[in-house]
DNA sequence: CGCCTTATTTAATGACGTGATTTAACCTCC
DNA sequence: GGAGGTTAAATCACGTCATTAAATAAGGCG
């Protein structure tokens, strides 16, 4: 009765040791291709001895290539090591609120297939997006001509509360799923192994992986949409809570007894700074369009001095600009990202005022250590930051992979 | 460049493995005593043969104890081991709105010695502080008979925000303080190894090791005095951001363009429940009381019928429950703990109210996984929590204490 | 071609955790 | 009260690991 106060420890035997190590060995090298043997040992704290034993435990398991090398003044060339990319490839795929997106990637994250299913906005259940999704895994594999034994796992971002656990559950309030057992039913369709999230927090991952969010220990990720979420890393991990459902930004209070909410309440965030909620308190809408172009075109109305449009755009950044003081103040990050497809078109054109409200509302040491800029990825990361998933596990050594894909040792 | 993605890995030899066995053995001891090698070697997943060993050292240091044992149905009685409680001293300090308290406890928590500084309300110069503490320090080490060297460490828990770092600054709003380099500022005084961190996170401690959050993972600790503060702890560790001023959930917006909070800015959750912002929005407060008597007089005025003292009751519930709600949503805490004098206070008579709030503001499936309750350590928790992180430091192996305080080995 | 410089590998060493084996400590029953 | 039984703890032999120091590889330069 002490887990509770001190983190999660590994089991302790000289073999986890070393599992540790080839693990911290591989973060290094992933993120710092192409690397020496010699930097390695600096950068992971091992000493050069153990380095070269498990580099060539990585290069007879085909997972790492020596690749070239490189002068060094005089002496001995450096040899340069790089991740083989194909030894492995990950699926990531985007259960979005109009398509479902299936993306097959090498250990590299270069994209190697994809498959798109247009969703039809009433065409939410759960057997046809489980649908969708298998005839995707088995379209990207055919096309990109790879074997289910030589991937090393699927990582799936949806909208909604995903329930980490024995079972994965998903509540999904925009599509009405309620507590439907995704992991079980896929994996009555397909083998390979499922990691499943919430489409905010694979996209967070994205950033922080490969965009906006890179060097940063702490930040969060904020994804508009039509809908409003986040998602919150704290010493580089995805902040999950006790259910996995923490960072439900777009929930969090700004107007006691405010606009009233999709989820039910009174004055969230989302009923502000959404894009269905900004559009909603818009009167110069034209109907019938759907939302992207609408708000491109409410921005594009306020450009060109509009002054309804403008008043809407002008309180949408000050309740976005709340919004993000709350994050600052309570989770003091070093940097915050917008993104989604609403939070770009928004941040292009409103981030000073943002800033600006942001400020005013936050304590004045916390606001100055954190930058907002805009995500970098666009809003299609979201299947990139799930395929991150099954990436992290194998990174960790968690994964081991069918032995016909590795070289026999030499 | 990859540290952004992963935690923080400790360098790894054969001999930090020790050192992290050793220091799981001892949390493990630590919070369940007494134990046996058996219960220890299950608990802690280390081989009977391995707990034997760093159990040996352990007493050999003098840091166990045998004492006595028990029967095992039939076989050779199982030694029960304990914590040497005096093997070492841990001093808390509370740098409190009104007062500075020093303690000093031995390894069990048990109290052994006080000293209390009153302050003058208008005496909260850094100077005047920094004196209190040196000269509670003495105290209490001269009033328990305890050499200097015995002390494992002295934790201070300070009202603002505190800038862990190579130099630890503070930043106390109602202090007046601005960039105090307080460490500094003590070492003149001291060679004791200091540990300052903000008064809430402090509380939150004490709340999570022996009182309301024990065996909580994911839990926030909140802290309604004059003003309102929260230790938010995640995975058992306390958030502290990127400049550890995580947890400020008092200046949280939960009303744009709101009452004006004595940080400047609008709307802030301290504008509402804390006791300072209670009692301005009661007409009915006579004035020159102390906050303390002033807030219990509201709380049985509205007791007894007093309709504008209820509803000013309401309304704070009202906005309690929001905030609360922002941290159920935000955070997804298994368990949120109310304290803090004003906090304990108010909960007594409002917490059902205070529920059903927070209960409407926030996500279903996030609500029902999370309880709220009161505090259980009154709020004098500040210094025991503030002591707790010497202990950490201890358990965690990182401390040694002279070699005078260890029984020669036999 | 031999010497110099730098990178990597090899060899020797010491620490560690574990399973198997002993030893310790207490019980029951005859 | 001693033998046999039972459970706990300590010891031993072994395999694994990271490290340091020494050796070797692989170029450059004169």
């Amino acid at each position: 009765m002490w887990e509770h106060v001190t983190p999660e420890r590994r089991r302790g035997t000289v073999r986890d040791l070393r599992r540790d190590n080839r693990s911290v060995l591989l973060w290094s090298l992933y993120f710092d291709q192409p690397s020496t043997r010699q930097e390695l040992s600096r950068t992971t704290g091992l000493s050069p001895a153990s380095v070269s034993n498990v580099v060539r435990e990585l290069i007879d398991e085909d997972i790492v290539h020596e690749a070239g090398a490189v002068d060094s003044d005089g002496g001995r060339p450096r040899v340069l090591l790089r991740i083989n990319q194909d030894h492995g490839y990950v699926i990531g795929v985007d259960v979005g609120e109009t398509r479902v997106r299936v993306e097959l990637f090498d250990l590299a994250m270069t994209e190697r297939a994809t498959a798109d299913y247009p969703l039809d906005p009433r065409e939410h259940g759960v057997t046809t997006i489980v649908d969708r999704i298998l005839e995707g895994l088995s379209a990207v594999l055919a096309d990109a001509g790879v074997g289910p034994s030589a991937i090393l796992g699927v990582g799936i971002g949806v909208p909604g509360v995903v329930e980490q656990g024995d079972e994965v559950i998903v509540h999904g309030q925009t599509y009405g799923w309620d507590a439907v057992p995704l992991g079980r039913l896929l994996r009555a369709g397909t083998d390979l192994p499922l990691h499943i999230d919430n489409g905010a927090k694979t996209m967070g991952r994205a950033e922080m992986w490969f965009g906006a969010g890179r060097g940063a220990q702490h930040a969060v990720v904020c994804l508009i949409g039509s809908g409003v979420g986040a998602s919150v890393i704290a010493h580089g991990r995805t902040h999950r809570g006790s259910t996995s459902s923490a960072g439900e930004w777009g929930h969090t209070t700004v107007v006691v007894g405010g606009r009233e909410c999709r989820c039910g309440a009174q004055g969230c965030l989302e009923a502000y700074v959404g894009a269905e909620a900004i559009l909603d308190r818009y009167a110069g809408a034209p109907p019938g369009q759907d939302e992207e172009s609408a708000l491109a075109a409410l921005l594009d109305a306020a450009a060109n001095g509009a002054g309804e449009a403008e008043s809407v755009l002008e309180e949408t950044a000050l309740y976005l600009g709340v919004g993000l003081s709350d994050l600052i103040n309570l989770f003091n990050p070093e940097r915050i990202i917008l993104g989604g497809w609403a939070g770009l078109l928004l941040g292009e054109r409103l981030l000073p005022r943002i800033r600006d409200a942001a400020r005013r509302h936050s304590l004045r040491h916390a606001f100055s250590e954190t930058s907002i800029e805009l995500g970098r990825l666009g809003p299609e990361a979201v299947a990139l930051g799930a395929a991150t998933l099954p990436i992290e596990r194998f990174l960790n050594g968690e994964t081991v992979l069918p032995v016909e894909h590795r070289r026999s040792a030499g």
